[in-house]
DNA sequence: TAATTTTATAACAATTTAGTAATAAAAAAA
DNA sequence: TTTTTTTATTACTAAATTGTTATAAAATTA
């Protein structure tokens, strides 16, 4: 852990025992700052005094109440990540079924490694659910590998896709043709004309450009290549 | 600032007193630590004894050695990212033309709002240029949007890539066909028969399992939808 | 086991893509 | 201005993609 990293809470809901202090101890172990509760009534108090926690793992079999209903109560409280502590086949597939929005379940048995690394996954993609360049009025999510202009999809084919990545990620930084050519193309395949690319910046010209003559977003840097005209990244 | 957030330093290499005191005094307010220095041999010293420097900005001429020779030596005391502060044209070209590695460069008179701006770039570009995930032994990468098998290039076309990445990013979870069409199709498209995504589903196992006929990375959920098999997050 | 449901596979045609080549236009140099 | 260099555009075909339909296979249920 870095130094002065804050510490993700974690709450606990789960009436048996063992599991649930098993589970504490090596969650804090993996630095986790870890509240557990025995019900229902304990984790909707729990959740209101710790509306920053970072992940709830939710057993179905509470003595005061189902998980499945507590399940939207407790999103109503705030719309915190929910994995499902299930017990039986049965309960797997109506969490799978209901599709109401729990953001994983583990089965159990199950080992606390296992969970660990589902926690970790549901919390990247929770703190990470943006992953995207805006450079004029065009959008670029990598998540969706999706391009946006003015917020209306542009369909671009996978090499077109690629070679505005290319830019995106550098940008600011003046592109020879043969060096996309490299980036872009696989390393083992057989030469391809760098005239290839100029038709392609067209292309994507085409799609992306207000004024395909007039170019704001891909610039010719005459003698060189092309380079992305300036934008800011977005969050 | 987050609370315990390690300050970035940023070493400028510069002889002008003006821009160089300037830039120190704008950078110290947006919370970096600055090492500030006027020729190529301080330079070298203080970059000797700052090897964690997150950046270098790079003036181009120094009074003891032209930063196109200094870039080199620079590189070699630790790989640290270096923005060119150019004074002409020329210089421009230079740097443009040269393609010796320098992650940008910005033209004087410059913003220190701009200049900023680019170093969070490249900061954002240098910290983060892992951007994958290792399914088995496939691997995504999202900022080159490539699927590598056992570290070849699969070829992927732009809607399979797009699924794959929609399970990539919720793994664990169990996708019915209509949200995985709901998710990748334009939601302008016409309705598009969910029997159709069964037949991307085999193409893109076609691609990516060992055993097609045996797949270990999307797995089927019958009754419901495909899930992603388990897997690991890489750095 | 037989019937039913669900998923996988194969085959097909309209459309799109990929790459090339030839020509036009624009910019730079002579 | 004229010539040369560089980039943009157009047009073209082989190949690949997209989405459908029909059929086979597998799993589930009766």
């Amino acid at each position: 852990m870095e130094l002065g990293e804050i510490m993700e809470k974690i709450l606990i809901i789960e009436d048996d025992n063992s599991i649930r202090e098993g589970l504490k101890y090596y969650l804090e172990q993996e630095k986790y700052e870890v509240i557990d509760v025995k019900d229902g009534s304990q984790a909707l108090l729990a959740l209101t005094n710790n509306m920053n926690t970072s992940i709830v793992l939710l057993d179905i079999n509470l003595p005061d109440i189902n998980g499945f209903d507590l399940f939207p109560r407790l999103k109503r409280i705030v719309n915190v990540p929910i994995i499902f502590l299930t017990a039986s086949d049965l309960e797997v597939s109506i969490v799978r079924g209901l599709d109401m929005g729990a953001d994983d379940y583990i089965t159990k048995p199950f080992k606390a490694r296992e969970l660990l690394s589902r926690i970790k996954t549901v919390l990247r993609r929770v703190n990470n659910n943006s992953n995207c360049f805006n450079i004029h009025n065009i959008t670029i999510d990598l998540n969706q590998a999706k391009v946006l202009k003015n917020g209306k999809d542009v369909m671009l084919t996978a090499l077109e896709y690629k070679i505005l990545l290319s830019f995106a990620l550098n940008p600011n930084i003046v592109f020879t043709r043969e060096k996309i050519l490299a980036d872009v193309w696989d390393v083992e395949e057989e030469y391809v004309s760098d005239n290839t690319l100029t038709v392609y910046i067209k292309r994507i010209r085409e799609k992306i450009e207000d004024d395909p003559t007039n170019p704001k977003i891909i610039i010719t840097v005459r003698g060189i290549g092309y380079k992305l005209g300036d934008y800011y990244v977005g969050e």
